[in-house]
DNA sequence: AGTGGATTTTGATATAAGTCAAGCTTTCCA
DNA sequence: TGGAAAGCTTGACTTATATCAAAATCCACT
């Protein structure tokens, strides 16, 4: 069950300096009276916000991983986002408007939830505020925008090695290893592909020893091998 | 050739009321002496900007259709968004960075041509640039969600009917026509289809009187007859 | 009006990826 | 600890869509 684990205290918040509020000051930050944060803790799996329904909060990831997902009327989904530690989700709709897609734990998740109305009072009122926000969008759009490529462009291939190799790129240890907490099935709904598709090349990859896996750790070998072998003069 | 039409002038801009000017007063508009703002024309097939090309101006489109678009190194390309009347772009990178995506008008264009350095100066000064900006951002982002679902969890046919659909609720004239200025590679490039996979699927709904065409102008029928045989329950 | 080039259509064929089905592993918890 | 459920792998088969190729049509320009 989700679960209230108290007040927000954003100045002593650990991942401030990932979030939006990374650019105040103390001072600033200790002159807003009319904001109420609340930490909160979901399970994976569980539903924080659903699409359509009307959002009345945003919120700042703390940890864990979040998997924004749109579903179709016929039961078919694809996941549009993956979320990390800092990122904004929720504000994609105006006040009161449907949220565009649900919201759902992968792992186990802490969040910060900020109750829209305020934080639009605090974008007006904190040019800072502002200016995260538009770089967020900005480079939110780009990776829209890329992923709008991979999805429109490539083969299946060529997506999973890209999808692999950007992701074992961000928050490896030292060894190579990284968490990757998708199973097979949501790889294939954020990629377009079924999971036997992803299944099939992730076993064959192991084989050719481009890739190690040990629970839910991954470890990419040889990238550029890997890449010439599967991706056509450059396409991933 | 592209060729200046002339200095912009806010004031008398026919189309000031689809832009981010939208909501400025005569007086504000008036007292801003720093704006360059400038009436170019293009023709369709040229480039307006190159991907991985300083950005140093953004656009508003005055008349005429624009794509944009990512080539891969490989050659193959992926639109990643069509533009109309009254849309902004080329503010998709920070002033000087690269843009991140070619813009090719697909009619005969005139756009007005903002430097990005004024621009960014004027939306710091007034709010209600600054809201109109954040405002398209968040439908835009709600674009390009749908379009990773049509992508990634759509079929040929499905993603073209829905495209058909939704672009012949646009701007179609009282006897349902509406122009359709993208050849059948466009509508694949952006769809992520062949060609040939495109005209099957438009010349079998003609034949079947879903669809007629002249002279690159469409008119839908029995829309909802078509969805139901085209879309599995609901997935368009 | 007539010719040449581009675009579109249509057909035949190939193939990547989906579907269906069965076994195999891992994980979870009773 | 063991047994069920969930997730993953593998195989055989089907199919949607790509690819290749050739007509047919449309359009632009003398």
């Amino acid at each position: 069950m989700s679960h209230l684990q108290g007040r927000g205290h954003c100045q002593s918040c650990g991942i401030r300096h990932l979030s939006i509020f990374a650019d105040l000051g103390a001072a600033q930050l200790g002159s807003i009276s009319a904001f109420h944060p609340a930490v909160v803790g979901y399970d994976s799996g569980e539903v924080i916000y659903h699409q359509q329904t009307p959002s009345n909060n945003a919120f700042t990831l703390r940890h864990g991983l979040v998997k924004l997902l749109k579903v179709l009327p016929n039961g078919r989904s694809h996941i549009v986002r993956v979320l990390r530690r800092g990122d904004l989700f929720g504000f994609d709709g105006f006040a009161g408007e449907a949220y565009n897609h649900t919201a759902i734990p992968m792992t186990e998740v802490e969040v910060c939830r900020l109750p829209l109305t305020e934080l639009l009072d605090l974008k007006k009122q904190l040019p800072e505020i502002e200016q995260s926000m538009m770089i967020r969008w900005i480079v939110h759009l780009r990776e829209a925008e890329d992923m709008m490529v991979e999805l429109g462009a490539k083969k299946a291939g060529e997506r999973l090695a890209s999808f692999l190799i950007r992701w074992s790129n961000v928050d490896r240890d030292a060894a190579g290893w990284v968490e990757l907490p998708l199973s097979r099935a949501e790889i294939g709904e954020l990629l377009g592909l079924t999971v036997e598709t992803v299944s099939r090349f992730m076993s064959e990859w192991k084989r050719q020893g481009f890739l190690q896996e040990q629970r839910g750790t991954i470890r990419m070998h040889q990238v550029d091998e890997l890449r010439r072998l599967v991706c056509a003069s450059g396409s991933c």
